[in-house]
DNA sequence: AACTAGGCT
DNA sequence: GTATAAGCCTAGTTG
């Protein structure tokens, strides 16, 4: 008998007979097929986007140009906090420091973005440089014969997460005014439909059953907005009254929550004083008593053991929590939280991946190339390829494989769309 | 190679 | 007094 299978039971959740290391060397294989598939972009749009943007490019560095007064490397920080700060003379108080200075980031400009007119024309700069020189302009370079992209995933994270590499597909842009321009480049091959399938507040789910958090755990049975049922918790209101502020603030709350995140963070994350910030956690953890122990249960399972551990036996050492500098104690702290959280979502997709594999070369035996498959993972999505004609019938199983894949204390959910891209499929 | 910045979950 | 939200990858600048 397992004894992750007997932790398992006592949490409410019923797991195959398998371990981490196990989980791994059947998804190795599911990997390589997935890196040999590839996914097709649309190199014309690639190209077009590329021409727009650099041209973009070109009348935003002149404009920036003459509002500081002189040419500069808009891309050197130090270059840029040097106009900025020493000859614009803009505020510094409130903004964070970096190593050499003053920092550029984009949050810190936002603070001052309506002290100069310069500052929304740099944030536009660097949205647009980092879409050219980091995806429009590299991904097409890498197509194989039939426009296809292949990455090579990686198992040797901290977590149990996989990761993608050369080029990361994990990382491809969705929001901003032009992400989706971009992840809608990313296309099914004729004759073919890309569908999508993501967990739905998969970690929240996970904590809700490691906590046993009685509060959550009826949320997610009842099918509430989960969000919105947080807001009503920590405003002390009915579900009904929940504005959606409140509910955009409930939500970082709740996100923050599997990351050990300090008042501060809540603070800086949604601008807001400190007070109110700690407010909210204070709030939420005299209601999330369940979680309130499980973030002290983990921390102190930590320092005991010296590590943490997954629900599949996924193990984190914590070699930080020796050390005499707060801050590091701390950050390992953080991390004994939010790993076994990560990780056993990150476990529940590699199994989902394998049975669906597994499901999808059983049951569409074509040899051809016109067979449905899985193409991409990125964390709580799966991305597969179908021909049209059965496009709904394995979106079905694939919805299917990926909620039973185990049974937690609460029911799985999954967001299942198709389309000709990867925008529309979303 | 270190630092800064920024894309995603 | 210092830092303060987990996990990744890539690109440009600087020395």
């Amino acid at each position: 008998m397992n004894e992750f299978i007997k932790k398992a039971e006592g949490l409410g959740i019923k797991i195959p007979r398998i371990t981490a290391d196990k989980i791994n060397n059947a998804v190795k294989p599911v990997l390589r097929k997935m890196e040999k598939a590839g996914i097709r972009i649309d190199v014309a749009v690639f190209k077009k986007l590329e021409n727009a943007l650099s041209n973009d490019l070109e009348i935003l560095t002149k404009k920036i140009h003459k509002l500081a007064g002189h040419d500069f490397n808009i891309s050197s920080p130090s270059q840029m906090a040097v106009v900025l700060f020493e000859e614009l003379k803009l505020q510094t108080e409130g903004l964070k420091k970096s190593q050499s200075g003053f920092s550029t980031a984009a949050n810190e400009l936002k603070k001052i973005e309506d002290k100069h007119k310069i500052i929304p024309l740099i944030l536009e700069y660097r949205e647009i440089s980092k879409l050219i020189s980091t995806y429009l302009k590299p991904l097409p370079l890498l197509v194989d014969e039939n426009s296809r992209l292949h990455t090579t995933y990686g198992l040797e994270t901290s977590t149990g997460r996989i990761n993608s590499n050369e080029p990361n597909l994990q990382n491809i842009p969705i929001r901003g005014k032009y992400g989706e321009k971009i992840r809608g480049a990313f296309v099914a091959e004729k004759g073919m439909k890309l569908i999508s399938a993501d967990y739905s507040q998969i970690e929240l789910r996970v904590v809700a059953c490691l906590a046993q958090d009685e509060t959550m755990i009826r949320s997610f049975k009842n099918g509430e907005d989960i969000h919105a049922q947080t807001a009503a918790e920590i405003f002390g209101i009915k579900m009904n009254e929940v504005t959606p502020d409140q509910r955009r603030k409930a939500k970082a709350v709740n996100f923050g929550i599997v990351y050990g995140q300090t008042p501060y963070g809540l603070s800086q994350a949604l601008s807001i004083p400190i007070d109110e910030a700690a407010l909210y956690i204070k709030n939420y953890f005299s209601i999330h008593t369940g979680i309130a122990k499980y973030v002290n249960s983990m921390i102190d399972l930590g320092h005991e053991q010296g590590y943490v551990e997954t629900l599949f036996g996924t193990r984190r050492h914590l070699p930080n929590l020796k050390s005499h500098i707060r801050f590091m104690v701390e950050a390992d702290e953080r991390i004994a939280i939010n790993t076994p959280v990560q990780g056993t979502a990150a476990e529940i997709l590699k199994l989902a991946m394998v049975e669906l594999d597994k499901v999808l070369s059983t049951q569409y035996t074509v040899r051809s190339d016109r067979k449905p498959q899985l193409l991409l993972t990125v964390h709580d999505e799966l991305v597969v390829e179908a021909p049209v004609k059965q496009a709904k019938e394995v979106a079905e199983l694939v919805q299917e494989t990926m909620e039973n894949v185990v049974t937690l204390c609460v029911p799985i959910e999954v967001n299942i769309s198709m389309g000709n891209n990867w925008a529309e499929a979303k």
